[in-house]
DNA sequence: CTGAAAGCGCTTACAG
DNA sequence: CTGAAAGCGCTTACAG
């Protein structure tokens, strides 16, 4: 490749003019498919052909700044290692694509800045816009989005006040399909694992769980212990308390998958079977719980349509600032497997 | 917080300067940790204040285009399903974030446009670096990436000519660990499931496999099929040519665990057990290996480390255009699980 | 130690 | 339909 630039000053607009012998504004005209219109078709050609001849390649910082636009959509995760987020991102990612923008990643997992100082990064980025997979049920961040006037919807986990859109699943229908489910195989003394009451997720599926219990025609005893995160460990933790509280408890349903499996943990340290001696349910459904032993049954959410979700409530919002609020809520599945079984009969 | 800014325009230097009675240029340097000592201490302080007070936030977009450092460094993954992609993609953040640059992830996953248009579009958002953790042996991207100057380091796969710096894992000595074991438990005739021959991963562990048996006392038979990418379904589809092609093997060594947990598939579907028929070896020891069915051996990849110094690399190559290009190579070791055993008598 | 000016690479009213 | 000019918000030689 001769014709292989200098390696370097980068070409710029300018560069192109000149080959192609018109303004600087021109070629911009032409490159632009927004306002290629505005160019006689065989000079945008011949600009075309020349840009492509000295190897152009935009710079959307420059354009960016002009335009106040950046095509840069930040991100904010609570863990990225928690498995649930890799299809939650790569559905938003996937979608953002598709209007041309790029998307910036920010954990907040363990040993990362403060979830303040990540948003601030993105904003000082100019991000056009936020998703935030870390909302708690009261969360500043959105206060202070909302007061830089930058788009912001949540994912997953919603607040408290609906101030802006947001995808999530249906957390109490989820909890629901689970109850429902133990219920039907005869099971009358459930436990509950919930997550941590600050996070939606955590509240909303307690509450989900209450509201299953309360709705059978059967009369049920139920118990729950909070996790003080979503964590294997946390799991265990709480369903150790949960089986001293409650010894008699035939089916544990836990708040997320990462909690049922710090469950597994606790029931084998306890010379507990599952599903023989107690019933395991999960929440999420991520990858691979087809396959931990017992395989779990669990309330699959479909992560990668969320994301999408999110990313489209975000690309109305960023096209118009009047756009409506929304809650675009998913509607979970259950997926039985090997963890729930019926009671034994001396259980009944 | 009535102090909080107009809604509508942010704050910027020039308001900042404004405020505090001075220049511009003056606000710039009192800002910048870097320049700050040509200021004289008590303006400076003055100046800190009042940016404070205005609620002032940079716009690093503005800045970039006048110093060409943007603080945006580009990661390209092949699969952010793939679960191995997290951790690494958590060490590359948590350490390019205490040099202050933030990370713009790409993922090349299914339904992506191809790696050149995401590669390009890296570029386009002026990038400071990228890291490829979607390297092939024979990568048109890192040529491209070259050409255009811009620094480059591959994670976890390497190219087979070395041009620029790269982090991977010691893919021969993992294998060899992996038949050592399998040898010391009495195997002797011993499958291995490849990977994509096009990815230094593929290779290496196979050629790793293959050195490894021949540096045994013992004479064994080997035998080995190559899967087509690093997915169960197609860790299942070689699992079962290899199973066809070789009945009397009495373990499986998988290039990955994705592939490991394709052969449970497989495995299951033609009634054979492991450990008790055949036992089985992964690679990565990606998360929840522990708790799947039975719970996997598996040679270990620290992989959020890799992340870091694939970071480190790309950081100095960023602070040093002619820094000497290096091959990091991290030692994995084997985690011994329920998913190997001794062959049965009548196998030997 | 501080100010005034130029300029990074674009886009877009404003003329013609 | 095309050009000339201004300006986005910074940083940094250049003066003083």
């Amino acid at each position: 490749m001769p014709r292989s630039p200098s390696k370097t000053r980068p070409i710029t607009i300018k560069d192109v003019a000149q080959f192609a012998g018109v303004h600087a504004s021109t070629v911009s005209r032409a490159l632009n498919p927004a306002t290629r219109s505005m160019v006689a078709q065989d000079l945008a050609a011949s600009i075309l052909r020349a840009a492509q001849e000295l190897g152009y390649q935009p710079d959307h910082l420059a354009a960016s700044l002009r335009t106040g636009r950046s095509l840069l959509v930040g991100v904010l995760l609570p863990d990225i290692a928690n498995p649930v987020f890799a299809p939650i991102l790569s559905g938003i990612t996937e979608r953002l694509i598709e209007d041309g923008y790029s998307t910036i990643v920010a954990d907040a997992g363990p040993g990362a800045p403060s979830a303040t100082t990540l948003l601030d990064g993105l904003i000082a980025h100019r991000v056009d816009g936020l998703v935030l997979a870390t909302a708690t049920r009261d969360d500043a961040l959105v206060g202070r989005c909302l007061e830089r006037n930058v788009p912001v919807v949540l994912v997953n986990r919603a607040e408290a006040q609906a101030r802006v859109s947001a995808a999530v699943s249906d957390d109490m229908r989820g909890m629901q399909l689970a109850v429902d489910h133990l219920v039907g195989l005869g099971h009358r003394r459930i436990g509950h694992i919930a997550g941590p009451p600050t996070l939606s997720t955590g509240l909303l599926r307690l509450r989900g769980f209450e509201a299953a219990i309360r709705d059978q025609n059967t009369p049920l005893e139920s118990f729950s212990q909070s996790a003080t995160a979503y964590s294997r460990e946390a799991g265990a933790e709480a369903a150790g308390r949960l089986l001293t509280a409650a010894p008699q408890i035939t089916a544990i349903v836990a708040a997320n998958d990462l909690l049922a499996l710090g469950a597994y943990d606790a029931l084998r340290e306890r010379g507990l079977r599952c599903p023989e001696d107690i019933s395991v349910v999960g929440h999420n459904d991520m990858p691979l719980m087809d396959l931990v032993a017992p395989a779990l049954t669990s309330v699959r959410i479909e992560h990668r349509a969320m994301g999408r979700e999110a990313a489209e409530l975000l690309v109305q919002r960023m096209r118009r600032a009047d756009a409506s609020t929304r809650m675009v809520m998913l509607t979970p599945r259950l997926v039985v497997r090997g963890s729930t079984a019926a009671p034994r009969p001396e259980q009944r």
